[in-house]
DNA sequence: ACAAGTATCTCGCTGAGCGAGAGACTACTG
DNA sequence: CAGTAGTCTCTCGCTCAGCGAGATACTTGT
């Protein structure tokens, strides 16, 4: 194995990777009758109400890359699909907190719960330094993505 | 380390990778004048091209999930911009070739080149062994995710 | 009380992508 | 070989996600 092949075979797995990551989100969202915006953002409020965050559309807006009024959209069409709930924040009552609805959830585990699932059984068969290298490595090139993302 | 944490670390690392990139993407594509699909098609078409397969409208309106309507629309939009050109194929006149032209070549090189020099370069930083076992890995979860989709 | 700042929403518009179907060409069948 | 079915691409009309500009409602500092 020459030491340049090996590298842009890896470079070349983890854009495969995404690929298919990407294109399986696409075809759940698709199925449920979700725009891809709209899975990221359930994605962005599951995570968010898991850690116990606050999400106001303001948020949820710059998190997704979209202006005021394309928010707006977007959480008029989660509130439609019974996926969110708008609240008044009883403290700052210029903003809304969105409140992800036990449907979403129930969304959110049928799109991950079975990938999930997969993915740590097909961990399973690697033993624990193998998962630590990997996991050395992932954080190493997240690390390259990121910086190259903040530079440019 | 508990036996369940660590696979669920590295979840959510190879999600968070994957929005890196997809955002890192998308930036450039903003930066460029492109749609996200643009990028896509032109990431397939150079792929294609670096292989030696001829790519045809409905190819790459199927790889990218679009209907006929779109992938015209979208083709459209590829050689306005300079970046692709249609060419009959002489053999079956139904079809056309969507030849790239050398300055979507000069884009990619500009999109992909100093990132994946980065990452390369990182890469360095791991002994052989430790790629190989990040290849491995790499290997095992795209099989997964294909397979989920293949399946569902 | 007033001005400046912030969060969200409304309005009008652009354009990506869809469904339906037309047009041009090829391949199969009797 | 004619006729018909199949394939590839494109056109037309439409829907709707997201944008820019600005209105509205509320908060904060003076």
């Amino acid at each position: 194995m020459s030491e340049v092949e090996e590298p842009m075979r890896l470079v070349h797995l983890l854009r495969g990777l995404t690929v298919e990551l990407d294109l399986f989100g696409a075809e759940f969202a698709a199925r449920n009758g979700l725009h891809p915006t709209d899975l990221r953002a359930l994605i962005h409020l599951l995570d968010a109400a898991r850690a116990g965050e606050v999400v106001t559309p303001g948020r949820l807006g710059e998190a997704l890359g979209l202006n005021s009024a394309g928010t707006t959209g977007l959480v008029d069409r989660l509130e439609r699909l019974g996926l969110i709930r708008r609240e008044r924040d009883p403290g700052d009552r210029r903003k809304v907190r969105l409140v992800v609805e036990e449907r979403a959830m129930e969304l959110g585990q049928g799109f991950f719960g079975g990938l999930i699932a997969d993915l740590v059984a097909a961990m399973g068969r690697f033993d624990p330094a193998d998962l630590a290298t990997a996991r050395r490595f992932l954080e190493a090139m997240t690390a390259v993505v990121a910086a190259a993302r903040a530079e440019r």
